[in-house]
RNA sequence: CGCGGGGUAGAGCAGUCCGGUAGCUUGCCAGGCUCAUAACCUGGAGGUCGUGAGGUUCAAAUCCCACCCCCGCAA
């Protein structure tokens, strides 16, 4: 099958690797190079990366609404043209021009979670499980039809760089089986519909009042890009990890209950900080901060 | 040339400004003590202070030069 791959970040990586070795991968569309990392180097994405390592050749088109974008894609004369995570707009010339139309890979289970964050949003918000939703697109976010989903459980130790990787290794193996076999298109449910909004950094700053649990989502949703944070004598501590201690507790909060930095949160509950980062160091846990560290007990952060 | 922090015992840090062969916490080993507390006490091992048969100096972890590596911010 003649393919086209529209997709920029690592998630998308594993995606356009699975396509390759069982399809003629044509083409793949992906967002330009751009200043990035210390120095502000022109880097390219990884998808294009993993395109020229497989010999594919790339388009980094700004917009495909301009100039031509659209006639160059038709003329192309995909059978099909699978879309992950790319993040452009695609006009209606492009969704029309393939023979199977376009398919996406979103990283939900629909329709729960559209949009630009689905993967840390899940977790945040304490779902079970998360999965990846393989549908056809059309003109609206993410509102196509389905055609085949996978789910992944979301537990106490799944953080968002866990997910997204389980997320992409299945979207893989989905995209393959969808091509192998076209299923039945089924539309979306009209309830159950939520929205995952882009991820800002100002949500990583901890607000301790919050309960422990909703401390304790947001920390391993944001584990690790943003990372939660708190801050301490003017520093930025990023948490990456913690346990929510089963306990009552009677304390103001943000105030540090022991010296193994278990920290009063709302509604009397507590939680345990064990692997976090100071500015210019290393991820560590908590025993090996505290070693260099004064964080005592009655202190507040 | 975007801004900045850092590389010192297994681990986490101090010492660097005001040069004089290294210290703290923890871990480890040995012994003791304890109902219990990240328990406590005593003794011990462990470091070419990122690299350079570099520069300055009587003397460099500390000052100068070059290079390598790690990380934070911003994007």
């Amino acid at each position: 099958m003649k393919v086209i791959f529209m997709g920029t970040p690592d998630f998308s990586v594993p995606v356009l690797e699975a396509l390759a070795t069982h399809h003629d991968v044509i083409c793949v569309y992906t967002q330009p190079p751009r200043p990035a990392g210390r120095g502000n180097k022109l880097v390219s994405s990884p998808v294009q990366q993993a395109a020229e390592r497989l010999n594919i050749p790339v388009r980094t088109p700004v917009s495909l609404r301009k100039g031509n974008a659209t006639q160059e894609f038709q003329d192309l004369q995909a059978d099909v043209a699978i879309v992950c995570a790319y993040g452009l707009i695609l006009p209606q010339g492009v969704l029309d021009a393939p023979k199977m139309g376009c398919i996406n890979v979103h990283a939900s289970l629909l329709p729960r979670w559209r949009g630009a964050a689905p993967i840390q949003r899940a977790i945040e918000a304490g779902d079970t499980q998360s999965g990846v939703t393989i549908m056809q697109m059309d003109a609206g976010l993410d509102t196509g039809d389905m055609l085949l989903k996978g789910v992944v459980p979301i537990d106490e130790n799944t953080t968002a760089q866990v997910l997204h990787d389980a997320l992409s290794k299945q979207g893989a193996e989905l995209i393959i089986k969808v091509l192998e076999n076209m299923p039945e298109p089924i539309k979306q449910p009209e309830t159950g519909i939520t929205y995952a909004e882009k991820i800002q950094k100002t949500e990583a700053l901890i607000d301790w009042s919050l309960p422990a649990q909703q401390i304790k989502n947001k920390i391993m949703a944001f584990n690790p890009y943003p990372a939660a944070y708190f801050m301490l004598n003017g520093e930025r501590i990023k948490v990456f990890n913690a346990q929510v201690e089963e306990i009552e507790i009677n304390a103001a909060a943000g105030e540090v209950l022991d010296n193994t930095l278990l920290i009063a949160c709302g509604n009397n509950t507590a939680l345990r900080l064990t692997q976090l980062q100071r500015e210019g160091k290393k991820r560590m846990s908590a025993s090996d901060l505290l070693k260099g560290f004064e964080l005592k007990k009655g202190s507040t952060i």
